[in-house]
DNA sequence: TGATTATTGTTAAATTATTAACATTGGTTT
DNA sequence: AAACCAATGTTAATAATTTAACAATAATCA
């Protein structure tokens, strides 16, 4: 299989994440323009991903949803489950920590890490809490291939270059601080004041 | 000024933060691939975004800092601030909240929203939260404008659709629920669990 | 069964976004 | 001051992404 598209792969996920809900409420197949209409695209672009993963439906009564989801499933997750871990258990942190844990069988949230004395060595939004300091120890221990950060600004680049250094592969960064790795380690960043200022700006636009 | 491509927005949004870095070092002039170069794009990224925006330093020593940050913030801000609020309070709303609060001149968090009878009539995070029910009387009182929305899924669609009803302009969608929104609101939608998924497939992809 | 309809997979076109190329211009050096 | 250099603004080229077009095919129905 060819590298798809990120955007792509972004669909694929979201495809999944639909598909689940229909299977919550017994819908068993769906069409193109269904699973488009639910996520706001066409059904061009779904019939468009789908293809570039090389599914395609025998019936013409829609998609079968758990055939789909194995399908994607094959693509987008790896053969053998991969441990994920968030730096930094503020706010940001138990959030993610809270949408994520459970919820994907293929990525599990193993850890977290904060160097807030009062968060080390509990369980905190269902993952143990570990300090700074252990990060090379459970990195290693525990075969942690991607984290995401949510630490405060100032120390997003000293523990990303500890990070990557002992093993990780990804890093999904939620700082405001954009971020340095070497290649072969993937980065996506995400802000959300840039999010907030974008619409604000759209808001802005339509009023004049 | 015709209506930019999101992307430029967003990096607009990023060259502003990053200039008031700038500001805070005491770097008065800076060069467009010295600023592309903290983003990690290039520098003729940043030029053509700056012509989109009709920005043109006079000198050949780089922009002045703090006029292009003005000039950035005439084109993404709006002439008076625009009030925000943040609708559900959990770990997401009080980072979002965190994060927000104080850092934008021009727009103002100004209020939450929970139907948790601990959380409701208490400032949290540096904003006072008020019920739901409240939500009619409070848009219309501050004027908010703009909603984050950070409820548990199953309150996505009710809450934007009364947001909506209320005067809500734009909404910034952190749920896992895609909304829809009539035209005349903009709506903005980001997805962590698509984000870790997404950095999950390259790190995969990456090793096989 | 044959015609019709609905839906799909896929190629081609259009759009959008990024990168390259380069002429221009102010500053610097000799 | 002439020659050079560094950085910019802009046009042109390339690449990525989305949308349109349409032939093919299973299901439905007269």
């Amino acid at each position: 299989m060819m590298k798809l598209p990120g955007k792509t792969v972004e669909r694929l996920s979201e495809y999944r994440r639909t598909l689940l809900e229909c299977l919550n409420e017994k819908r068993n197949f769906i069409f193109s323009h269904d699973l488009a209409a639910r996520l706001h695209i066409t059904a061009v672009q779904v019939r468009r991903d789908l293809m570039l993963i090389g599914y395609s439906s025998v019936l013409r009564k829609g998609y079968d949803v758990r055939e789909l989801i194995d399908t994607i499933g094959k693509i987008i997750d790896s053969e053998e489950s991969m441990n994920v871990a968030v730096i930094g258990i503020g706010n940001l942190g138990r959030a993610v920590a809270g949408y994520f844990k459970g919820k994907r069988s293929k990525l599990n949230l193993v850890a977290s890490f904060d160097n807030d004395p009062q968060k080390v060595n509990r369980v905190i939004s269902g993952v143990k809490c570990y300090p700074y300091t252990d990060i090379e120890r459970m990195i290693k221990e525990l075969d942690i291939r991607i984290a995401i950060l949510t630490v405060p600004p100032d120390f997003a680049r000293e523990i990303t270059e500890e990070a990557v250094r002992f093993g990780i592969k990804g890093i999904l960064n939620f700082t405001t601080i954009p971020l340095n790795v070497p290649s072969g380690v993937y980065l996506e960043e995400y802000d959300m004041i840039t999010s907030i200022e974008k619409v604000a700006y759209f808001v802005k636009e339509n009023k004049i």
